[in-house]
DNA sequence: GATTATTTTTAGGCTTGTCTAAAATAAATT
DNA sequence: AATTTATTTTAGACAAGCCTAAAAATAATC
């Protein structure tokens, strides 16, 4: 009945990677998203189509079925109910939580995350921004603008990052850049979007790259 | 480096299982224990054996190293914390959670589970009244007698059951024999060791077999 | 001590998920 | 349009973990 630990991570894959208007993705995409050939993404593929987890054609990709999605999305959702778990009840730091939830995603029982999102109180964010979906698969959308695309004098609030690498978060870490850190811009380098900016207790001074990645809320 | 889901819980069977004061198992009691053939279970000690987690003889059986006793032992402490975490913080009962501790045990992270502890409050004794092991793998033994030892007129408290099958545990839930419960024995008849019993809110009649399974801290 | 019964191991095979190398298809370039 | 390049699939093989059936070793019984 249940899916396997390895299709239920091609399915995530193929969520995360399913951006055009389509739906589309490629078999070399999912490869490289899971670090793996493409010849073993194929032989998977065909699986989870026998499955109607998702429609393949043959040298045409493959995207996600009502049924796929569906579970594609629990798993996003019991990802980020976990690392609010982790932060915020357990105190861990942003950057370390990621690889952790990525095994609790698998946990199987439908009891348990419902009891864990009412303990955490029905949170709609977790704690690297990203939205919750909830038990129907359905999320709020928030106001983000990266960081690069601020001007000077704008001022706003951290709410998240676009890509959640372990180095990544830790370097923010140690800028002192966490989710609820407000700051205010006080240059954008025309030429490469490098960014000068203050924080309550610093000033800091970042790539076009960074600032790429970290997600703001206008204030 | 680290250890397959299944060779974790072929460990934890043997610790289980080993209860002789050398500590021998031998495979048909693996194979009963995890619910599959000899066969695989004599592969499974050949591997183990060369990694060194256990002491194995052909046709002798298997005895846990101290490096395999460590890790079966860690497994019982993540085992019971996580248990206590889904009854006390989750809400959960203690006849669904043991399912599900059984896969949350495997979770990878000692930074994790040194987390949860403090979380706990570093407890003693899981929800079934089974000790945990500290992170050295020390734990404190508790005096408890079977339920189906006491006579006449003695009474106590249920601390835990021997055996934590769920339909059992969810027997005894319908009794209200849940721990911390006061009971005081009417009779216990000599020939079959049946028990009647009173509780603050019941009288129950339990057979011997049942009652054998249910230890109880005397006052 | 010889024979039967039980336990354990070996032999051979299956499934899942992975790989490399070669073949087939699609896309891009001239 | 023909050819080159890139992508994708097929073919064949491997490791982990499981199985059944047969053989070997140990234990029990006569």
């Amino acid at each position: 009945m249940g899916l396997s630990y390895v299709e239920e991570n091609y399915l995530k894959a193929i969520l995360k990677l399913s951006g055009a208007p389509d739906g589309i993705v490629s078999t070399n995409a999912i490869a490289a998203q899971l670090s793996t050939s493409a010849a073993s993404v194929t032989d998977m593929l065909k699986k989870l189509s026998d499955k109607e987890l998702i429609a393949y054609q043959r040298y045409k990709g493959a995207a996600l079925s009502d049924e796929g999605q569906r579970i594609a999305t629990t798993l996003v959702r019991k990802h980020r109910l976990w690392e609010v778990f982790l932060v915020q009840s357990l105190g861990m730091t942003w950057d370390e939580v990621h690889d952790i939830a990525e095994q609790l995603e698998h946990i199987q029982s439908d009891a348990l995350i419902e009891c864990l999102d009412d303990f955490l109180g029905h949170p709609k964010f977790d704690p690297h921004g990203d939205p919750i979906p909830n038990a129907e698969g359905k999320y709020t959308v928030r106001a983000q603008i990266p960081l690069s695309k601020l001007t000077e004098g704008q001022q706003g609030i951290v709410i998240g990052v676009r890509e959640d690498e372990t180095a990544f978060l830790k370097h923010l870490n140690e800028k002192g850049l966490i989710p609820g850190k407000a700051i205010k811009v006080l240059t954008n380098d025309a030429y490469d979007n490098s960014i000068r900016l203050v924080t309550e207790d610093r000033e800091l001074h970042l790539s076009g790259k960074v600032a790429g990645n970290i997600m703001i809320k206008l204030q």
